[in-house]
RNA sequence: GGCGCGAUGGCCGAGUGGUUAGGCAGGGGACUGCAAAUCCUCUCACUCCGGUUCAAUUCCGGAUCGCGCCUCCA
């Protein structure tokens, strides 16, 4: 399998550090809102990412982070006007609820912020009993970035060239250099009842830190993977590298940094002013399903920007009615038949399968692998209408979709069974279709969609189907 | 100013030094009592200017346009 690797800036050959195990890190959400699309554009890369490393053999470690302390989370509580805790416990629920409805397979671990302040604390001591950080006069410390050699270089930036601009907050204005950053903040009055105790005072954690206490916990000071949104590159994971490396001594800290590009909505940055800035629960309100969105974020390549918009929503929602039409053809032509050995597939089920893989493997190239699946939707097609396929290979086919499925996670569906009423209705039609009583066929066939169900009438009699929106 | 990304047919979106991406939409056909749905099938492309090459959408240089990062946004 081969990724691009955000260090190298190239796609390499992935191995992880123990045979057959990955572990991986991915910077979770902050908690102080419902995430929005683009945020799930990440957490949809991680999933696919797991999903593949799993296809392909290998188990896996993940560990996301929820960030539940921070700027955002302490100004929304205190607007709120509850605790830290009670505010960020339904942000956390809201989110796991959003992952759920998009069939992203859940992480091994999920840990909190706020249950690894002792953890940070220690690694704090590290770092300033190894000289990369230092205490201000109020009591924060800070990161001595200029300690660090090789800091700016996952970021490929120079920061000897770093411009000192006033982009430096007032409350920062003891910091040695201004591309310090803090690891630790002293308490003051915004911060509320959000605080803890240090060794060097009252406070809380900066935010970098976190997520080097936990994957250092959960995964070990080396590990395989870490991903993001490329937005996190700078400052983030550069500064957790330093923090890392700095306080472990270990080299390298992540083998592999995978980085998701940007998603935009009509061609722009979501914001609230244009309009078009969209949480899930939004698009679920507007009737579309998990499912759909699911299919929009594997349309493209994960480190290419997406062009989010509600035609390609539609578009999904279309592309998804033939996979589950031509599932349903196989599973008709199939009945009970058992799935044989890999060898009984016909070839228009084993190159469809073989092109997925490869696409797969390929640095996660959805969209090929998505070329590939519909390969297999088109050459099945045309096999079951020349009636040349037995059950043996449709239920081979069958398999080929699961197989796909295990990594997009789009393709299977529940479909509902029609009901007594709805099945005595289409009785009722078809007798008076014999009759050649077409108005009151055509009667049944209103009240029978007007109750959800559309009618198909084909070579081998009529069917229901679920009326789609 | 520094670093980086992108420009593909009506829309979305892969990829390749010479041979079909794919999806959606649209046209045609099959099927049907009529429909719908479905299936089959077809049209439409590689921002511009140079260069390398037998051959460039693909490589190199430049231009134009759009976008991102440069201290806490996935």
């Amino acid at each position: 399998m081969k990724v691009f690797n955000t260090y190298s800036r190239q796609v390499e050959d992935f191995q992880p550090i123990e045979a057959g195990q990955v572990r991986m890190y991915t910077c979770g959400p902050t908690v102080y809102n419902y995430a929005h699309i683009g945020n799930f554009r990440a957490y949809m890369f991680e999933d696919i990412l797991r999903r593949q490393l799993r296809a392909e053999g290998y188990a896996v470690k993940q560990v996301m982070n929820l960030t539940d302390v921070d700027d955002k989370t302490i100004r929304g509580s205190r607007a709120a006007g509850v605790s830290l805790q009670a505010f960020t416990a339904r942000f956390k629920q809201a989110f796991f609820e959003d992952l759920k409805r998009l069939n992203i397979e859940p992480a091994e671990l999920y840990p909190a912020a706020t249950d690894h302040i002792p953890e940070m604390i220690v690694l704090i001591e590290k770092l300033l009993a190894a000289g990369h950080a230092y205490r201000s006069e109020d009591g924060s410390i800070y990161y001595r970035v200029k300690t660090f050699e090789g800091y700016g270089r996952l970021a490929h930036l120079d920061m000897g060239g770093l411009k000192a601009e006033a982009r430096v907050s007032q409350d920062e204005y003891d910091k040695e250099n201004v591309g310090d950053f803090a690891l630790w903040k002293a308490w003051d009055d915004a911060d509320g009842e959000v605080v803890w105790d240090s060794p060097w005072g009252r406070g809380r954690p900066g935010w970098h830190i976190e997520c080097s206490a936990m994957s250092i916990k959960h995964l070990g000071e080396s590990f395989d993977i870490h991903t993001g949104g490329i937005d996190n590159i700078f400052p983030h994971h550069e500064n957790e590298i330093a923090q890392s490396e700095g306080a472990t001594g270990c080299h390298p800290f992540v083998r592999y940094w995978m980085h998701c590009g940007y998603l935009v909505v009509d061609g722009s940055k979501m914001s609230k002013s244009l309009g078009n800035f969209h949480t899930l629960r939004d698009l679920f309100e507007r009737g579309y399903t998990g499912r759909d969105v699911r299919y929009v974020l594997l349309s493209a390549h994960y480190r290419q920007a997406l062009n989010f918009t509600f035609a390609a929503l539609d578009g999904a929602r279309s592309a998804l009615a033939r996979v589950d039409e031509f599932r349903g053809r196989l599973a008709e032509t199939a009945g009970a038949a058992p799935v044989t050995g890999a060898g009984a597939a016909p070839a228009w089920v084993r190159a469809p399968l073989a092109a997925f893989r490869a696409a797969m493997n390929e640095d996660l190239n959805t969209p090929e692998a998505l070329a590939a699946l519909f390969a297999l939707v088109a050459d099945g097609n045309r096999a079951l209408s020349q009636g040349g396929v037995s059950a043996g290979e449709a239920a081979a086919a069958l398999q080929a979709l699961r197989d796909m499925d295990r990594v997009l996670g789009v393709l299977e569906a529940p479909e509902p069974v029609p009901d007594a009423e709805a099945l005595r209705l289409l009785d009722a039609r078809t007798q008076a279709r014999a009759a050649r009583n077409w108005a009151e066929a055509d009667r049944i066939r209103n009240a029978l969609a007007a109750s959800g169900w559309d009618v198909r009438d084909g070579p081998e009699g009529a069917k229901l189907k679920p009326r789609r929106a």
